[in-house]
RNA sequence: GACCGGGUAGCUCAGCUGGCAGAGCAACGGACUUUUAAUCCGUAGGUCGUGGGUUCGAAACCCACCCCGGUCACCA
């Protein structure tokens, strides 16, 4: 009892209606219901008044107009909603009664025929309908008016995110946003089965990580009484099914990188990665084109598409522009002979701070964020990359001081990141020191060495194209969502105390 | 991590220069057999994020802390 009272005003009654059911004999939790219709095919059954069209449908009670012997109520499901109207002398004394028990947010299944209301909206009369669960807690629907302008509902960013299962029950746009994920998914998954590539599940926690330049997540695996990270990148396994002979192999998963969150970023995020034997970046871009234009064609109904007030034109081909020029065209600098203290000065100008600490790698890579990435709204490939900035990618062929590596800009943010993987073994453990070199020099997202990724090229892989794609911020692009977190399910959250 | 904004009823929010903690919706009771932000009458509902301080008096002012959002930093 003393439990009772230190819920809510509002629980309590719903508490008392729960007992109410139990002792009728009701049972406020049930088992299953036959559903003939989801609430869109009984709007679509009907035909006409006068035309008997009887169906079955259950879903969460989502508005409910009670008028003294007849109530109006909406339930809605994943399809969208359809109006009941309840009559106490279709259902008798007791059954129209048992109405008063039930709440906003419960689930009822009725079933009935389909009509048209005075205004003309398909509705069923029920004639039969019953209790599938019974909601304690009241979801916080807000009401639509006339002009389809909400009032009330969930704002609150925090219980949003924090209770993901209020926002998606209340937001039929929130549900939306993962169906259209699931969506693209799928249609990934076709266009690689479809050209001979095999799913494949590379591991999660690794004795070392690499294929990135990220700081980890570390954990501990006590049997084996050893150090693991979660990984920051497929890359290095997948690289070793081609060693191995799978030639053409995807995996999509989540890495994790152990960063601050915001807007674009999230520890916990998915990548596609695949990896194509016989093949060169150049390859990659084409692929690369047609997957994506092949999404934004099904998902959205055409190539060109309005987000966030601009216009995106994934027509292909898209524009294709070097790395070096680009910085030189949007910054007068050219990274090819430009003293490591000029770059320093030209960040500094720009009002980036702590520019004396950075690497080469760093204030390369800073040039062409701070001076190019915004400008690039169009989807846009930006090809061979300098080497230093790439210790993975093989050299370029005609200018080994760049690699044979493009990434994907889309609304000046990366999309995706490919190369002609290094296969050379040699060369590859020359790129590692330096990254160890680097590491000692306090870069503490500079590769490991990886001796048993080494070895794996030593026993031969054979020229290969590989790609990496952030799933998250494509279905930001898609669903016009500003921030990752609107494209996760369950963002992790600080706990709370 | 730094700065800015926020945390008040179940939800959305107001609360001025310190003076009895409010509204709409939701809830509860009543009326109402084609309503749809239903309407009408009535009732109840609060650890004002937490802890200290200033004051005759604090939701408001001061300090510390917690949580959220944004910007920056970090982050290919």
């Amino acid at each position: 009892m003393t439990v009772i009272e230190e819920r809510s005003y509002i629980e309590a009654a719903r508490r008392e209606k729960l007992a109410a059911l139990i002792e009728r004999g009701i049972a406020p939790f049930g088992y299953r219901f036959e559903r003939s219709h989801s609430a869109q095919e009984a709007l679509e059954a009907y035909e006409e008044d006068g035309v008997e069209v009887s169906v079955s449908t259950a879903g969460r009670i989502v508005s409910m107009r009670p008028h003294g012997k007849a109530t109006f109520v909406h339930i809605g499901d994943r399809s969208g909603k359809i109006q009941l109207y309840f009559r106490r002398d279709v259902l008798g004394d007791d059954g129209y009664e048992l109405l008063k028990l039930f709440d906003l947010s419960d689930f009822i299944g009725v079933r009935g025929s389909l009509f048209r209301t005075r205004t003309q909206e398909v509705t069923i009369k029920v004639e039969e309908f019953q209790l599938l669960t019974k909601a304690l807690r009241p979801l916080p629907f807000g009401k639509e008016d006339a002009e389809g302008e909400q009032h009330g509902g969930l704002t609150d960013p925090e219980m949003r995110y924090r209770q993901r299962y209020v926002d998606l029950a209340v937001h039929a746009d929130v549900r939306e946003v993962f169906i259209l994920r699931a969506q693209v998914v799928r249609l990934i998954r076709q266009f690689f089965d479809g050209r001979g590539f095999i799913e494949v599940e590379t591991p999660i926690l690794q004795p070392i990580y690499g294929g990135a330049a990220a700081s980890p997540f570390v954990t501990n695996h006590r049997a084996l009484d050893t150090r693991l990270y979660l990984r920051i990148a497929d890359e290095l396994y997948l690289k070793r099914c081609i060693v191995g002979g799978l030639d053409r192999v995807y995996e999509i998963g989540h890495d994790f990188r152990n960063e601050g969150i915001d807007r674009l970023h999230f520890p916990e995020f998915t990548m596609l990665e695949f990896y194509q034997a016989y093949a060169d970046y150049n390859d990659m871009m084409d692929v690369l084109e047609e997957l994506i234009s092949g999404i934004v064609e099904q998902v959205c109904g055409s190539l060109r598409i309005e987000r966030f007030g601009k216009t995106f034109d994934f027509t292909r081909p898209w524009r294709r522009a070097g790395f070096v020029d680009l910085v030189r065209q949007h910054s007068g600098v050219d990274l090819a002979t430009a003293e490591d203290g000029e770059l320093r000065q030209r960040l500094r100008d720009r009002g980036e701070e702590a520019v004396d600490e950075w690497p080469r790698t760093k204030l390369i890579d800073e040039m062409f964020k701070t001076f190019v990435e915004p400008s690039l709204v169009q989807p846009t490939i930006v090809q061979d990359h300098p080497i230093e900035i790439s210790p993975l990618a093989k050299p370029k062929r005609g200018n080994p001081r760049l690699a044979e590596r493009f990434e994907l800009l889309v609304n000046g943010h990366e999309l995706a990141n490919a190369f002609s993987e290094l296969n050379d073994p040699d060369d590859q453990r020359r790129r590692f020191e330096e990254q160890a070199a680097a590491r000692e020099a306090g870069d503490d997202e500079a590769h490991q060495i990886d001796e048993d990724f080494i070895r794996a090229l030593e026993y031969g892989m054979p020229p290969t194209g590989g790609l990496g794609l952030g799933i998250d911020r494509l279905i930001m692009l898609l669903a016009n969502r500003k921030s990752i977190r609107d494209v996760i399910l369950f963002p992790t959250m600080r706990p709370k105390t």
